[in-house]
DNA sequence: CGGGCTTTGTGAAAACGTGCACGAGCGCCG
DNA sequence: CGGCGCTCGTGCACGTTTTCACAAAGCCCG
């Protein structure tokens, strides 16, 4: 069976389309429907037919021609497909108010990523006690991650101290990164990095709203094309 | 001057770096560097040049040949084009631990974009003051939009809530959303809408983990070409 | 068991974004 | 004041992503 692990590589924006249509697969799945075409898919998605067959094809054939997809079972593929049929315990480095909130929202565990460790450098913090876990000092980062076998690591650092976190998660063995800093750090190649940053989402809406606000005046309603990005339109 | 005021139209992913960049140059100015060229802004954006000096041309010929660009008057012209000159409030709705945490985290206000008000529909939250806010009941936000004047939204509710409160923000008047409630909402065309989803971002990390550790023993080390996406290579 | 209806899977085209390479313009030095 | 070196601005080629369009394939009904 070690033949067809691993297929083609996947295009990165349809990766990131895939856990779209596992919630939206499990959400149906929950309600009892057991089929679904892409046509049904798309629509709950907010994108077009083609584009999600397309993503699914990655995956295999696994639609059935004149029916649809079978939702157990695509639920199944794509899950597999995203490596979700395991838990990927996350350590989070800093646990000042991001940390806490991120170590005590419940999506975390959930979701296959149990908070398997809080790591901070403040001697106040060590110690203390942040959804169920206990804080730790930097300068145990590596054997926590080590004992639990960690492969992401999830800065929640201020944007000055973003970069070293980095660097200690890399050096103690992580390989995907989840940067909330403000901050752009550098990694080695090879290793993941993916960035969430509410300051820059919402300078990317204050541009729409200012550049509507301008064309407002001269043009008559010539409305910014709703920038397309997971969203859909009614 | 109503002449230069909208130029073309910035792509997209274009619009995406420039609060990048203006951090970078806000970050720079206070240390006292008045001149920087595309290298070096491109060097610290984990980008390479060209695509710096293609962004910024977008905001006019603002370089000077041979020299690069002075940081104070590339602050200013960044700052107008993302509509930052004005402060845009915002309206959260979703008074639970992450409305709770985004409210109280203080990099809403500072950046421009301050916590006009909360919005929640449990009697047991309205009424209470999160991060110096009063949290008023869903019936009352058309009131708070129009008097504030607010156009953005900040929806922080439930997935299975998610829907309605957008489809609240935008009967209110809101023209942009930002969301992070695990769900797709659709709304209508002409609105601006981002979503920030936790869940997803650590199922993509997954995606390569699980990809990485099954090409590690067929192949040598076919290590993942490191996703792009704001990510930088030491 | 065959024809019609439906929906998938996928080539090919179009649109979009990125990176290269180089001409144009500016400052500086001799 | 002319030449040199540096860096911007951008045309062009390339790679990726989206969209279109249609043949292939399954299901159902008569």
């Amino acid at each position: 069976m070690a033949g067809k692990r691993s297929r083609r590589r996947i295009p990165e924006a349809s990766v990131a389309r895939l856990p779209v249509y596992l919630r939206i697969l499990s959400e149906q799945f929950d309600e009892g429907v057991n089929s679904i075409s892409s046509e049904e898919l798309a629509e709950f998605a907010g994108l077009n037919a083609a584009k999600v067959r397309k993503d699914l094809s990655y995956l295999g054939s696994y639609g059935t021609r004149g029916v649809g997809y079978e939702v157990e079972f695509l639920i199944y593929q794509v899950r597999r497909e995203l490596g979700l049929t395991q838990d990927w315990p996350v350590v989070i480095v800093g646990a000042g108010n991001l940390g806490q909130a991120l170590a005590g929202y419940g999506g975390f565990g959930d979701r296959g990523f149990p908070v398997g460790g809080m790591i901070d450098v403040a001697e106040s913090k060590v110690g203390s006690v942040v959804g169920g876990v206990r804080v730790r000092h930097l300068d145990e980062l590596a054997q926590v991650v080590q004992s639990r076998n960690i492969s992401i690591g999830v800065i929640a650092t201020p944007g000055t101290a973003a970069q070293e976190a980095a660097d200690a998660l890399v050096a103690a063995g992580v390989t995907s990164l989840l940067n909330f800093a403000p901050t752009v750090i550098s990694v080695p190649h090879g290793i993941s990095m993916r960035k969430v940053d509410l300051a820059v989402e919402l300078q990317i809406l204050s541009y729409y709203e200012q550049r509507r606000a301008s064309t407002e005046q001269s043009n008559g309603l010539q409305a910014v094309p709703a920038e397309r990005r997971r969203g859909a339109s009614a």
